[in-house]
DNA sequence: AGCATTATGTAGCGACTGCTACAAGAGGTT
DNA sequence: AACCTCTTGTAGCAGTCGCTACATAATGCT
């Protein structure tokens, strides 16, 4: 039981990276098993399926991302909503985290697709997300920080969605344009 | 020629409602073929391509529903950022532009593996998209109703993929946070 | 040593994929 | 009637998919 154990673990560290370079194309068993070095036939021994080896794999990548927001921002911060919009457009903008956005869109659209293990934890991660950032807003008396931690997670993901779909240039402009908006246009 | 071209845009038509039933779940030839009424055999005939359906199909329906967008916004209307995100998410949280908003995800996501044709048709569209919306900004001087038509872009489909993943009372509180954020908090 | 459990390799099944070769019907032109 | 182009059906190819049956090697327990 050890060795089967342990694998499961090493092989899943080894599909987050994967999935973090490739996103959702290669995600046949086959190509999974020649990502993690071993053979297929082993990596339905470790797993019992296909859904839990991208459910392994998926959960360790949201939170090796999250641990690395939460490197960049002290625990006990409090921010009020714009600057946390900036702050959070500019961390999720760098290019490794750009790779896990990439994936995390995939991941919601294979949601949308009713696919698991997608559904169940693109909700967990989702609400995992909007949790932490809630913690970390500082608004007003009488608002919802999860509501605004909702809206702030909205456009941050909206953004990822544009920056797939468009040139640098545009996505430069588009940083302005954030700009703007919260400066009160 | 005149029954192929005939039956082109036939099955683009019942394409185009499929996939907007149904999202990008069920797109093989076979299963296409199956919703636009005809055999798989004619759909290569009608089509060169598996991408030339779909391309036909996406593209219907992304006119479709910038069409249904232009019919609740009149012509000449010029509206500031922030009464403009208001009407657009109002808009867009129809149940059946609501359905438009998850295919649009989906496309997105496609695009983002790299597969064709969504790669060109998500550009093409998010490129239409921004600027039909900048037409219809009314900024100060000086700004780039392109970057901030960008943004809003970003809003509207980040809400949507936020409502892929949340319930309906979260969706509900998003709203309220983003009255909350455009109120100036 | 004998036995049971765990671990790994080989081979392949049945289903589905995009696509195509081939034949034949349909309809018009000469 | 002969021919030609457009249209449609049948059948199937080569590949990939998730998964599994079966055999064998390794390991630990008594």
């Amino acid at each position: 039981m050890a060795i089967r154990d342990e694998q499961r673990e090493v092989v899943a560290g080894r599909l987050a990276a994967h999935l973090l370079d490739t996103g959702l194309t290669q995600t046949s068993l086959r190509q999974l098993a020649k990502a993690a070095g071993v053979s297929d036939r082993m990596l339905l021994y470790y797993f019992t399926d296909k859904a839990e080896v991208l459910s392994a794999a998926t959960t360790l990548v949201a939170a090796q991302s999250l641990a690395g927001l939460a490197g960049a921002i002290p625990e006990a911060t409090r921010l009020p909503p714009r600057q946390m919009i900036l702050l959070a457009v500019q961390l999720t903008a760098g290019p490794q985290m750009r790779r896990f956005m990439r994936l995390w869109v995939e991941m919601i659209a294979a949601a949308a697709k009713g696919e698991e293990p997608f559904v169940t934890i693109s909700a967990q991660v989702m609400a995992g997300f909007r949790q932490w950032l809630a913690e970390r807003l500082d608004v007003p008396a009488g608002t919802d920080p999860g509501a605004m931690a909702a809206v702030i997670i909205a456009l941050i993901d909206g953004l990822a969605l544009v920056d797939i779909c468009s040139s640098e240039a545009e996505m430069q402009a588009a940083h302005q344009g954030l700009a703007a908006l919260l400066d009160g246009t």
